[in-house]
DNA sequence: TGCTACAGACCGCCAGTCGGTATAACTGAC
DNA sequence: GTCAGTTATACCGACTGGCGGTCTGTAGCA
């Protein structure tokens, strides 16, 4: 085979894109080393060169998207103008815009189907250690100014973070209706279900009930109208 | 070989059995077919006789710890002489008594181990399912009583049995911390994080703060005293 | 000339398959 | 009631394909 040498940085950028993508579309069981290595062009030896085991590439994707929500987080706390209720919201919403619905439920779809735990609970675990101490700077903020109440704010951090990752089964219930009736059903609870965490999150804060919103209004059908294609036999999630 | 035969339902809790053991102790990934039926003295054919996949041995175990829950929640709902607010409290505090602290903690550290991740993930989504519509029931009890507040009982309970799952990170400080300064640091931490849970589900069912709590005093110590023997070299759980 | 980035045959293990079989349970003849 | 014949059930264990990971190299750039 014809040998192609690459900068080592590059390479690495190659399997993590790679591993990022069959991870996501097949499961990170389901998608093989030697799947990975087929889609970059790559040898067995090459890839155990860049990384020590599977496991540790799955880390280092975790790592990569811990790193790129830092640095989203980055311009929200930066902002010294908005008030830390503006700061909260604009956290919670981050990436939950109507105009990247379609990204969302993508990204949703992949990461919340059932062959996919491992992937998920490392993202979220990765993830979660960067957003908490990042939370807490805002509660701490918002007990300044009056508008929070917390006894511990990155407890109540980690509290609130741990109310925006509960959305697995609506998600499920959303790609799986079937029928104008269904999917109209599962929207509305699924904003129902928004509007709970978004309150249980000002009673945690001893904010006034309605302030803190998950998403902005019209997400959820966004993220309806923009499901992925399902196959024609019907129920691409399975339930539970 | 000897052929020994046994009555299904017989060999089927001995299959139960040997898995939930070996998946507790080694994880459900680690512990292979193999293993399990050597400990049973069964033949590779025999397992594949009763169950379809070694991912079905773990779903029946997953239905099978849902079940017991459910049992161990009819006690607590057929008491009509506690109000919604006792039967919360014991609800939330099943199995959480000092006297079992031991087992208590056995049981955290096979399951909140990072190798159990689908262990774990498979036994919660199965025991939430009975679970939530039944702290539905206290809860809907509670606003007829006039002492609990929700739109939605059923989402409100998910989201209290939530509160209730996330002990992972405190379990795993308390089971590595070496020493007596870390170890009585690492039980503070974790009780202020049991206090603030119960004050998130004070606030989410409009209950006067310090209603619910998770566990009664002194259990966490009694856990920490509890502890399985770790290896002497110390880490028995990795971090994270 | 030496080190870095790669190649690919190879290994042990694992979930799952398959053809076969001992044994218990049932049948009917006497 | 018992005993050969038959069937269905519960079991055996060699085998397979594919997996993560290892190892012995080696091409190509510095």
């Amino acid at each position: 085979m014809p040998r192609i040498v690459r900068h080592p940085e590059v390479r690495r950028a190659e399997l993590l894109a790679a591993a990022g993508r069959l991870f996501s579309a097949r499961g990170y069981e389901a998608a093989s080393v030697d799947d990975i290595i087929g889609e970059v062009g790559l040898s067995k030896g090459a890839f155990y060169y860049y990384f020590p085991s599977k496991d540790a590439l799955l880390e280092a994707l975790a790592r990569q998207a811990a790193e790129r929500a830092r640095a989203e987080l980055e311009a929200i706390l930066a902002a010294p103008a908005m008030s830390a209720v503006e700061q909260l919201n604009a956290f919670l919403r981050r990436g939950r815009g109507t105009d990247r619905a379609a990204e969302a439920i993508a990204t949703f779809a992949s990461i919340f189907s059932p062959e996919n735990i491992v992937l998920y609970h490392r993202m979220h675990r990765t993830v979660m250690t960067v957003m908490a101490p990042a939370l807490a700077r805002i509660i701490e903020k918002g007990r300044r100014e009056g508008s929070m109440a917390s006894n511990d704010p990155l407890i109540s951090a980690e509290l609130v973070l741990l109310l925006g990752a509960v959305t697995h089964g609506a998600v499920a219930d959303l790609l799986a209706a079937e029928g104008a009736d269904a999917l109209s059903q599962a929207i509305a609870a699924f904003e129902r279900r928004l509007a709970e965490q978004g309150l249980a999150v000002d009673r945690i804060l001893g904010l006034p009930d309605g302030t803190a919103r998950f998403v902005e209004p019209g997400f959820v059908a966004a993220m309806a109208a923009a499901r992925p294609n399902r196959n024609p036999l019907g129920a691409t999630v399975a339930a539970g």
